[in-house]
DNA sequence: ATTGAAATTGATAAGCTGTCTCAAAATGAT
DNA sequence: ATCATTTTGAGACAGCTTATCAATTTCAAT
């Protein structure tokens, strides 16, 4: 596990922990996989680590996904008929631009948005961790 | 069919007109009720029909509500497992804060931010039909 | 280091959502 | 009214995700 992996692998460390989990060599595998990456499906991750180790179950991805998500390593994006599952910790502020009808994924970050998430949620009593922001539409391919 | 329908209703009849489709009894009831909410799933629609028209088919709910996003008049958005389809005609987008340790929801509005999410498309050549924005944080109970 | 209760895994069955199939019915142009 | 074409309803089917469960692994307590 690459150093800069060492503040996920504590975050997830303090979840086990606090849940009565453990730590298995699947977990530690499928984090390692996981933060290389920006986005990935459980069936990619699996075909992925098939190579390194044919006999990781596909049910054993989709649960520590899930267990990431748990976490709050990850977060889930149901896009088409599959699920998404975003890294956080690259995702950082970036969001989503989706074109309705051909898929195509348009990642964005506007600062001024950020600020004025934080505006409403103060004005409404709340600290804010993460959020989702997602813009459905028609690219400039498709909308013709 | 009330008459605020009548609009979507002429819309939907050029649609298909244009597309050598037929206007059936099914399609008109399935507009219906669909332009009376803000966004629907076809099984809770199947669900609601259910009682007005025991046979209707589930299929064809999923076919119709997919013809309305052909003709423009819905809009299909992946959230959880289902499909959420979106009236298009009602423009009052709320968004959401999302309290992650006691799960309250406040419901807000925020037109800046939607000025901004618009700026966004258009600069990445997108045109927006619908969006998602959910903040996750802790309210002000919660979050001592 | 060994033990043992509790959690996890892998393989697969089952579940859910959405689409496809096809015979019967409905539509609408003629 | 006729008739080619489209649509419907019911259920089969397909893709993605979760549940089941015996065998294995983890880890805290010896």
């Amino acid at each position: 596990m690459p150093n800069k992996h060492v503040k996920e692998m504590e975050a997830l460390k303090e979840h086990l922990g606090k849940h009565q989990l453990k730590l298995t060599r699947q977990r530690e595998l499928i984090l390692s996989a996981f933060l290389r990456q920006e986005h990935i499906t459980a069936e990619a991750m699996y075909h992925q680590l098939a190579k390194s180790d044919p006999h990781l179950g596909l049910a054993t991805i989709y649960r520590t996904l899930n267990l990431f998500c748990d976490a709050g390593l990850a977060q889930a994006r149901h896009f088409g008929t599959q699920t998404q599952y975003d890294n956080i910790s690259h995702k950082g502020h970036h969001d989503h631009l989706i074109c309705t009808d051909c898929g195509k994924i348009v990642e964005f970050e506007n600062c001024d948005i950020e600020r004025l998430q934080e505006e409403v949620a103060t004005q409404n009593g709340f600290i804010i961790k993460t959020h989702r922001l997602e813009l459905y539409g028609l690219c400039s391919r498709c909308r013709h």
